[in-house]
DNA sequence: CAGGCCGTGCTTTTT
DNA sequence: GCACGGCCTG
């Protein structure tokens, strides 16, 4: 049953409207997912069989949260809720042979691709330097976005006056592509061209498939690029059943190849589209809301939509003016320490945004100081991890043994002594066999210039990986197990009493238990494919979790679908924001992705919302003076000088003096250092590790404190000196083997006592 | 083959 | 200003 008289009228004419093509423009807040959903179960009710919808959305995170919906509107329906890659995986899974590929494929993370592309360049002779992987797979993730292929790209080169970089991408493409055949593997932006030229070439197949999903439902279209463009059409023609939902206005991933026109012309695409316009917004206040509006229509790639909404004023958006980054920094710690100690927020209602992760460094250490907890939205992601790439780079290798990529991550991990020269050897001598590399491994023998050293190695490899098979381990836990054990993949971080040593041991052993979750949800079908499939297409980077009770800092980007009560958004200003490289590189279209990029920023905000410039800043090591942003020019605020200049140390209390006297440390009831009730901190340690375990910030440092710093592990307080703000302490680690001088009021050192 | 030093070159990053 | 990759040495 779908509630639907709890629907807004124009909500309830989205819901309803079964047959036909429509574009829902939804505005922020504007209750978009709640429209989506109550669509479905409409679907649903009017007797659509469930298998024949397919929903589909950028993220994981937004696809689970779409499922948990339609799931409690219609509990047991089996309606596919998938993200554009996953749903493109699994086509390509059963239609494997369309493209050449063999079924049991292996997907690429962007590591492996830079590795590739290493190689490739290498072999041809390029250089590295000028030539850089991540350039070159820039264009080449571009071309493939564009669902230009390595022929068609090839084609154009001779055909056209090119540049060198042209030339030079006709030259890697073909051979980085011909690299990933051979390997029988893909990378992500191949899952989307291979399906989008699958159905294109192939009419028979698309037929069936668009009759297969008569419903389509697809979310953020105005993030649809070229590739997704062309699936989603050639699912679309005899059943153009195709509802799309999106907001130009949040078109941000320009760059990445997405094409807003997709959106602004799918009333040309499907003439008898209907449209319908979420413009009531159930988030912000209408000062930041009105702010918002006006900054955003002052883009004209877009369709006109208001923003409206019954909520109450609020308080005007603010422009907080500072000195320079510290004094912002220090300025913003404070009035977030401020806003919960007076009780008007708790820390997970605030947010800060900004346009370059660079910019949150110093935040991050004013942040410490006024033991303010926070988490950032950045940082490696588990399945990025080298120790955890390696252990899956067995089971890819198990999986798909043709696997180049996972063959040269592991035939040396743990170190088998087959270093750089004899891995060229084999590789070498694969190609001229027409063999893959685990063949070549086990035919050693055979391969010239070898050392007998080398040949042994190769040889024990391959016999080693034989041993390996899901049927014979019966579960994804016990075959990782199974090659853990047998390899000795963590041998050489047992006992050791380095930190990262034993982070990985951890990381290793996550990944089991993950591996053993996996098997409890997919019972005694043992399944390497799907566990292979979720982990190279699940990022962790998910876990920012809203209910920490931390302050949330990301970038503008990351922002996007979430909302908070405070947010300030950091460094409006020229060059920064729009950024220098939008301005300079190709003017007005890439202004209006960086114009929208601040409104995405601005309209995450519910009550109170807070913009900040400050008057010099530091930038690649100079100190410059800024220009204020344009788009101040096209908004509504109110100018808040909060420059703390003149008062420089304005918060002396929140720096508590150091104490070097070991003995005057206070002291709790057991006689243990008591680090006083102050505000709990992550360290980025614990951040690390994905736990929200908070440690306590220290009053002081004394000689002989053991303290730990994320970075060089435990150490020991050597030295103190200086005074006030300027007071340093010296710190030895031993296992580090260095001694690093901090300012105390700075430092993220977490005591741990004597 | 690891570790240290030097030079370079810099947004954003759903998958 | 800093981080990463490349190159060189023990």
């Amino acid at each position: 049953m779908s509630s639907v008289d709890q629907l807004t009228p124009s909500q309830r004419a989205a819901v309803e409207c079964i047959d036909g093509p429509l574009l829902v423009l939804a505005g922020p807040g504007s209750g978009k997912t709640r429209v989506v959903t109550h669509r479905i179960a409409r679907l649903v009710e009017h007797g659509v069989p469930p298998h024949q919808i397919l929903a589909i959305t950028f993220t994981n995170k937004a696809a689970g949260e779409m499922a948990d919906r339609v799931g409690r509107l219609l509990p047991g329906a089996r309606v596919q809720v998938s993200t554009f890659h996953r749903f493109c995986a699994r086509l390509l899974r059963r239609y494997a042979s369309v493209v050449g590929l063999q079924p049991n494929y292996t997907i690429l993370d962007s590591a492996d691709q830079k590795q590739v592309l290493r190689r490739v360049i290498n072999e041809l002779d390029l250089d590295p330097v000028h030539y850089s992987p991540e350039k070159v797979g820039y264009r080449i993730s571009t071309a493939k976005n564009d669902l230009q292929t390595s022929e068609d790209i090839q084609r154009q080169y001779e055909e056209s006056i090119a540049d060198h970089w042209q030339a030079v991408i006709a030259r890697v493409y073909p051979a980085y592509q011909r690299w990933l055949l051979e390997s029988n593997s893909v990378d992500f932006d191949d899952l989307l061209l291979h399906v989008a030229t699958m159905l294109v070439e192939n009419a028979e197949l698309r037929q069936e498939l668009d009759s297969r999903y008569r419903y389509i439902l697809v979310d953020e279209y105005q993030d649809t690029n070229a590739a997704q463009y062309q699936i989603i059409a050639a699912l679309s023609q005899e059943y153009p059943n195709l509802c799309v939902t999106g907001d130009p206005d949040q078109s941000i991933y320009g760059w990445r190849g997405a094409r807003i026109e997709n959106i602004l012309r799918f009333e040309r695409d499907y003439p008898d589209a209907q449209v319908v316009r979420l413009e009531q917004n159930f988030r912000s206040t209408q000062a930041i809301l009105r702010s918002a509006d006006r900054l955003i229509g002052h883009n004209t790639q877009r369709k006109a939509k208001r923003l409206l909404t019954d909520n109450d004023e609020g308080d005007a958006v603010e422009l907080l003016e500072f000195a320079d980054g510290h004094d912002e920094a220090d300025g913003l710690a404070r009035r977030i320490r401020d806003l919960v100690e007076a009780g008007k927020a708790s820390y997970g209602d605030v947010a800060v945004f900004y346009r370059v992760n660079a910019l949150s460094r110093q935040l991050e250490l004013a942040l410490l100081r006024y033991r303010v907890p926070f988490q950032v939205a950045a940082g490696v992601a588990f399945y990025d991890r080298a120790e955890i790439k390696d252990a899956l780079s067995y089971l890819r290798l198990i999986y798909n043994p043709n696997d180049r990529s996972a063959f040269l991550r592991v035939v040396n991990t743990p170190l088998r002594g087959l270093g750089e020269t004899s891995q060229r050897r084999l590789v070498a001598w694969a190609a001229d066999n027409g063999c893959n590399f685990l063949e070549a491994a086990a035919r050693a023998k055979e391969i010239p210039r070898l050392t007998k050293r080398a040949v042994a190695g190769f040889e024990r490899f391959a016999r080693l990986m034989g041993e390996f098979s899901l049927a014979d381990a019966g579960s994804v836990e016990k075959l990782l197990l199974t090659v853990l054990d047998r390899t000795g993949f963590t041998r050489p971080w047992e006992g050791s009493l380095n930190e990262q040593d034993q982070q990985r041991l951890a990381n290793v052993q996550e990944l089991v238990t993950a591996a053993r979750q996996f098997d409890a949800v997919h019972g005694d079908e043992p399944d390497l494919e799907a566990f292979l499939e979720q982990t190279s297409l699940v990022n962790e980077t998910d876990s920012l979790d809203p209910a920490a009770g931390q302050v949330t800092l990301m970038t503008l980007h990351a922002a996007k679908g979430l909302e908070f009560p405070f947010v300030f958004i950091l460094g409006v200003e020229e060059g920064l924001l729009p950024h220098e490289r939008a301005v300079r590189d190709a003017g007005k279209r890439e202004l209006e992705e960086e114009r929208r990029l601040l409104f995405v920023g601005m309209t995450r905000a519910e009550r109170r919302l807070w913009l900040t410039q400050a008057v010099t800043r530091e930038f690649r090591g100079r100190t410059l003076h800024t220009i204020p942003s344009t788009f101040l020019s096209e908004l509504e605020y109110s100018r808040v000088d909060a420059s703390q200049r003149g008062d420089l140390f304005p918060d002396w209390q929140a720096v508590p003096e150091p104490q070097t006297d070991r003995k005057a440390l206070p002291r709790d009831s057991e006689g243990k250092l008591d680090f006083g009730n102050g505000a709990k901190i992550t360290t980025a340690a614990s951040l690390l590790k994905g736990s929200s375990e908070a440690v306590e910030l220290p009053r002081g440092f004394a000689l002989g404190m053991r303290v730990r710093h994320p970075r060089y592990g435990v150490g020991t307080v050597t030295e103190v000196g200086g005074f006030g703000m300027r007071r340093t302490v010296t710190v030895n680690f031993s296992e580090a083997g260095r001694t690093e001088k901090f300012v105390a009021a700075k430092a993220p050192l977490q005591p741990l006592g004597t």
